[in-house]
RNA sequence: GAUCCCGUAGCUCAGUGGUAGAGCAUCUGACUUUUAAUCAGAGGGUCGAUGGUUCGAGCCCAUCCGGGAUCACCA
């Protein structure tokens, strides 16, 4: 009843094999999916379904090393595991696979003098199959640890062919060799579930962002502060310079934009003393190019913390992000390039500190603190700095930071005092006139944090967002827009404050050592595909 | 948005104008401790799409689609 050849199918399978057919004529099936299918449809008929409940799993496939590892050299420890068939080796009346799960591999062995005519359903198994495997723990001839099959079930056909990547262990250096590469990047974004099955680092990289999510939650937490949501769609979109983008609501029938940031919301939270610090970690939209730094939809950690100020939050980040680097990075803290590109980053406190000036004085060797417009235009162009006509003091100086100083910033560095023009929500500087009390938090030559003591002053505010009023007015589509609710909220009172926000992407690609935000976000935004 | 590169079998890739190839995967056969399993054989292609040049196009040209990189823009 087992051995049925493949070319004489019972009746029942016929009428399975139509259905092939008439799947084939709308999409035509490879070679592989056919013979999947076929496969599929003759476990059925020899009543066993190939898609079951569940499975009762007792290991994962370390815990199963483990255990045979720490138990004495005779003894044969039970175990029942489950996951993905990634290798398999056919030996006649003998069989060894590969079994994928959540923490690894483990090679599993069937015989079939023990498995009788359950050993003939393995020609039935393919790469990609979900099994459950149930057995006791040995070791080969060849010294892997193996599962020793005494019953298996099938837990899910696959009908689609995995990409086959073949690994040896390198026997000197012990590390993993990959022969197969699933590489092609529009393949791996487009399919991430194919890319996470095949590629253990992306796997990786992937829990790291989860780790830095749950640590960064975990420090607010601890301190007190208090987690809230702020509107994704807001009738007035603020808090940073950005195109937005628009959806329209229908029952209301009117256009709202997606938040480009949480601040303005947050704020009237401290307003409203919900909590004295509060914080969001979620997406915010950007209507604007993407780029191996860019994403449409990014995530975003933004928190607020009354009666503090840009010295005490500087002290705040530092923490923070010594602990997040703790907690995904082996001591001491350190991690080296992958593919060029990144230098070795070293998140041992305390973080250099450096003023705007400063660090323009320091890559440039001019002193730009104390020059007019015109100084510095003449500046930027004698450093050979391109500058648009029309900009301001403000702009020429971020454009000189920009091309000469922030590429330099690979260990974590504070950068101080920002100039007024580019910062409407940050309060001014209490000893340094045109400067606001303002840092960004460089790592690797990319700006990864930004936090000022913020503006509470309302009448100062309104004035802030008036001038952006008049560069919107002037073509400046980034322009801040006028926010009167939020006015409002500050005329009530807001207490002073620091606040800080961050882009976990950007964190998570220094962390990871991933070069692309599109390797740290799991679907990352594509054009439509096509379906064959 | 601009420029350059790429698109060939399920995956990774060769193929510079003359009958579409390799490795892995798949199928058939052998094999009861293998491990990039091995050995013997077989099947598998709208060469991203459309149009053009040519006796003849995977290859040359144009347009389009998709991706990547660089730049521009950009918290």
């Amino acid at each position: 009843m087992i051995h049925t050849p493949p070319t004489e199918h019972p009746e029942e399978i016929k009428d399975a094999l139509h259905h092939i057919e008439e799947a084939e004529q709308a999409e035509p099936l490879t070679d592989q999916e056919r013979e999947r299918r076929h496969s599929l449809e003759e476990l059925r008929s020899l009543g066993i379904e190939p898609y079951p409940y569940s499975f009762d799993r007792t290991r994962y496939s370390d815990e199963a090393i483990a255990l045979f590892e720490e138990s004495n050299p005779d003894a044969h420890p039970t175990a029942s595991i489950a996951g993905r068939i990634m290798a398999i080796r056919r030996m006649g009346k003998a069989m060894f696979a590969h079994v994928q799960d959540e923490a690894g591999k483990i090679q599993i062995y069937f015989k079939s003098n023990e498995l009788g005519e359950r050993y003939d359903l393995l020609r039935l198994l393919d790469i990609g199959d979900i099994i459950g495997a149930k057995g006791f723990i040995f070791r080969t001839r060849t010294g892997e640890i193996t599962l020793h099959v005494e019953s298996f079930e099938i837990l899910a056909k696959a009908i689609r062919p995995l990409p086959v990547v073949k690994e040896e262990t390198d026997p000197v250096t012990g590390e993993t060799i990959r022969h197969d590469a699933f590489s092609d990047k529009e393949l791996r974004y487009r399919q991430r579930y194919v890319d996470l099955v095949v590629n253990a680092d992306i796997r990786k990289t992937f829990r790291t962002r989860s780790k830095i999510i749950s640590t960064i939650r975990r420090f607010f937490d601890e301190r007190g502060y208090l987690e809230v949501e702020t509107p994704i769609l807001q009738p007035i979109y603020g808090g940073a310079y950005a195109r937005p983008f628009i959806t329209h609501h229908n029952a209301l029938d009117f256009d709202l934009f997606l938040r480009i940031a949480d601040e303005l919301y947050l704020k009237r939270l401290i307003v409203g003393g919900l909590a004295e610090g509060v914080y969001e970690i979620a997406k915010d939209f950007r209507n604007e190019g993407m780029d191996k730094n860019h994403s449409p939809e990014f995530t975003m950690a933004e928190i607020y913390i009354a009666y503090k100020d840009y010295e005490w939050m500087m002290s705040f980040v530092e923490e923070l992000f010594v602990a997040v680097a703790k907690a995904v990075t082996p001591p001491p803290m350190e991690r080296s390039g992958i593919g060029g590109g990144w230098g070795v980053v070293n998140f041992t406190p305390p973080f250099r500190r450096l003023t705007m000036y400063d660090s323009i004085l320091e890559y440039t060797g001019r002193d730009i603190s104390r020059m007019n417009e015109d100084e510095l235009w003449i500046t930027a162009k004698e450093l050979g700095v391109g500058i648009e006509k029309g900009s301001g003091a403000g702009k020429i100086i971020d454009e000189i930071f920009s091309a000469k100083v922030e590429h330099h910033l690979i260990e974590p560095t504070f950068i101080t005092d920002y100039p007024l023009s580019m910062s409407p929500l940050a309060k001014m500087h209490r000893t340094k006139p045109g400067l606001v009390e303002r840092f960004e938090l460089y790592v690797n030559g990319h700006e990864i944090a930004n936090a000022f003591s913020e503006l509470n002053d309302p009448l100062d505010q309104r004035a802030r967002f008036e001038e952006q009023a008049r560069l919107r007015s002037k073509g400046d589509e980034e322009a801040m827009v006028l926010d009167e609710d939020f006015l409002r909220a500050l005329e009530y009172g807001m207490p002073p404050m620091a606040g800080l926000g961050f882009g976990i992407d950007r964190l998570t690609m220094v962390l990871t050592g991933e070069e692309s935000i599109r390797d740290v976000v799991l679907f990352p935004a594509m054009r439509p595909e096509r379906m064959r």
